[in-house]
DNA sequence: CGCCATTTAGTTGTGCACAACTGAATAGTG
DNA sequence: CACTATTCAGTTGTGCACAACTAAATGGCG
């Protein structure tokens, strides 16, 4: 018997605006934090991510970068042009595969790797944890994540709860 | 002496990219499980926030909403005529301060929450969580959230890290 | 080989977040 | 009272997330 039968539907969406609205506002913060701190680098938070997996890969197909982020190709075509505008990757059809779109870090993306090594850091200092809370943090919110990914689709319907 | 000062740039690099990914992927998941959830009741999980101070309030200016759920006028003005379209608010200039706009739960968004009280059982079973466990995690979010919110502009540019 | 299902990017449309701005109403000051 | 600064909602423009779709290439099967 679990205490979140015991407590009344009322009591639960006063409790649901808490948490809900906590997540929100955590990932807006966080987002608005990073807006700040990539603002000389000219990068958005996700497009700070799409370079994170690429700085770490060299070059990796559309796929790959979707896989990595949990990103679909709706939002990582436009993103990838325009850090292709910007002069920061390099995209190419895979000559073995045409279907197969490559991204690839140029020399210009490189050396704005040198710029963003600040970065984590202030971010983290920002945040006023330590390394352990950090790691802790990550911990749980990955957990969570593969949890609400997986979830049964029929059993979040009005019918099964 | 912190730990953070002790760890290479190139490691907080990789961590950053851990990190960041958690919390970003996590708002997305947890987006994905409202919208299932919400599904049929025609909300998004922004509207959903909306509703919920609203049925706690009755009716409130924009402003206060914008207050409680840490929103400007630029997303919540379309959000709330898309609300008044769907027929779960009203909104009226005030009378007292033409300025003010308040939105005010209709007779059918008063009716949309009973069918609502399920929804945050149904996520929080998603989550695989205990009361406590959400509680705390709530909790954190929260402290992170100040502290993001509040954070210095200049300590995270380029020079001051 | 010919056909069809699958894979892969890309496009379109909707909604949210936020910056920058506008315009109207109000508050404050000399 | 006149003038200015502030407040408040709304609009515009950019970018992200995601659903639904398209188009082209590939793989597998009869």
């Amino acid at each position: 018997m679990d205490a979140l039968d015991t407590l009344p539907d009322e009591e639960f969406l006063r409790l649901d605006r808490q948490i809900c609205f906590s997540l929100h506002a955590a990932a807006r913060a966080f987002n608005g934090v990073y807006r700040e701190a990539l603002k000389d680098l000219g990068l958005t938070y996700p497009q700070y991510l799409v370079m994170l997996v690429l700085w770490e890969h060299g070059e990796l197909p559309v796929k790959g970068i979707g896989e990595r982020l949990r990103l679909d190709s709706g939002t990582l075509s436009p993103l990838l042009k325009r850090l292709e505008a910007a002069g920061y990757v390099e995209r190419r059809r895979s000559a073995e595969d045409e279907r197969s779109v490559t991204a690839r870090v140029t020399a210009e993306g490189a050396a704005l790797r040198e710029r963003a090594l600040g970065v984590p850091r202030r971010i983290a200092a920002a945040t006023g944890l330590d390394l352990a809370d950090i790691a802790d943090l990550r911990e749980r919110l990955g957990i969570l994540s593969e949890r609400l990914d997986g979830a049964d689709p029929a059993a979040l319907r009005p019918s099964c709860g």
